[in-house]
DNA sequence: AATTTCATGTAACCAGTTACATGATTCA
DNA sequence: TGAATCATGTAACTGGTTACATGAAATT
């Protein structure tokens, strides 16, 4: 029986961007400061000690790049055992719980799938749409429950979840479509 | 000069939800398990220590409801102090930064802010708005710049971010329109 | 009588934040 | 030569998680 892996979404970032290409704490720093996967945090205090803990568990490897320095840069690259932990996963199916809870760790793990193949990459983008269209019908139940004892603007927060999952619904299905076509290339 | 105050999700989802009708903690367990607002967690583990932790801050205010029993349901509610403080939680501007790093909580504070009145939830909604809009023409900017070395579904995880964010301008402007209508009635 | 629900809480743990520290290298 | 950037790290703190504990009241 495998053993359910969790990880933290700065984990699964590092672990997904050393798997494109090795990389050192620095390196990552800055890819979290200059593009959106820096939801994922940035400072030192985190990037750090993750690498630490993820060279511990014997995920990644760091090696020294010039050996003469008292401080030399360290670049990680992934093990065989990170990269099979990396897939498993990538490859596990989008629950429900996932969506509601664990929204950005689920679109970390879309963003990195492609190294599973097509196949993969699609049958995420299946699984994420029933799911979501499975919360929107959810929500639109709770809205017709408590219509009346809500505030207008917490009616309109609501609504703002309802529309947002539903796009999330309709980006899955065109994404499917342009994944698809790209398949029979 | 005023103090600026930073809250958690959680603390902020009791305080707003205890300025609505005073409650005790089972409530509002309740409360984040039944509805979206769950999102900002539910386990006692954190909704008692916060309740105790607001109370010291004199924020909240704690009165056994069942005084003979052994361990009497605590009903809480709003004290001025947590009044003035909660008001000026929502009156801060919605600024880029809040949208990028804390967007769970700019809803929020928008899913409570009616209590100020309606010229405050149109404010919060063009400052919304604005920042949606500028955050969209910024990831289109990255879009455009790193075409090249994306993944494919890296790609779509930012056009899916690219697409949220539109929506939420989109859901704001709507929400104006419909705010306003109200206004003139 | 047994189970579920009400109701509150604690303890061990984990991961991230802010702020600080260190020192090398490159650039103006 | 002084400033900015490269590069890695630590320490104190915060706030959340899971899992457990307690016991009353209501329901089956």
């Amino acid at each position: 029986m495998k053993k359910d892996i969790t990880i933290s979404p700065l984990r699964l970032a590092i672990l997904g961007l050393v798997a494109m290409h090795p990389q050192s704490g620095y390196d990552l720093k800055k890819v979290f400061e200059t593009t959106p996967m820096g939801n994922f945090s940035s400072s030192p205090g985190a990037i750090y000690p993750a690498l630490k803990s993820l060279e511990k568990k014997g995920w990644i490897r760091g090696e020294p790049e010039n050996t003469k320095s008292l401080r030399p840069r360290q670049v990680y690259s992934l093990t065989d055992e990170g990269d099979a932990i990396l897939s498993s996963v990538l490859e596990k199916p989008v629950t429900h719980e996932d969506l509601i809870w664990h929204f950005d760790l689920v679109m970390l793990r879309f963003a990195f799938i492609d190294r599973l193949g097509n196949e993969q990459a699609l049958r995420f983008l299946r699984e994420f749409q029933n799911e979501s269209e499975a919360y929107v019908r959810h929500l639109e139940e709770i809205r017709g429950q408590m219509q009346q004892n809500m505030s207008p603007s917490g009616r309109l927060a609501l609504e703002h979840g309802i529309q947002g999952t539903r796009g999330s619904a309709r980006w899955a299905q065109k994404a499917i479509e342009e994944l698809s076509k790209l398949e029979k290339k």
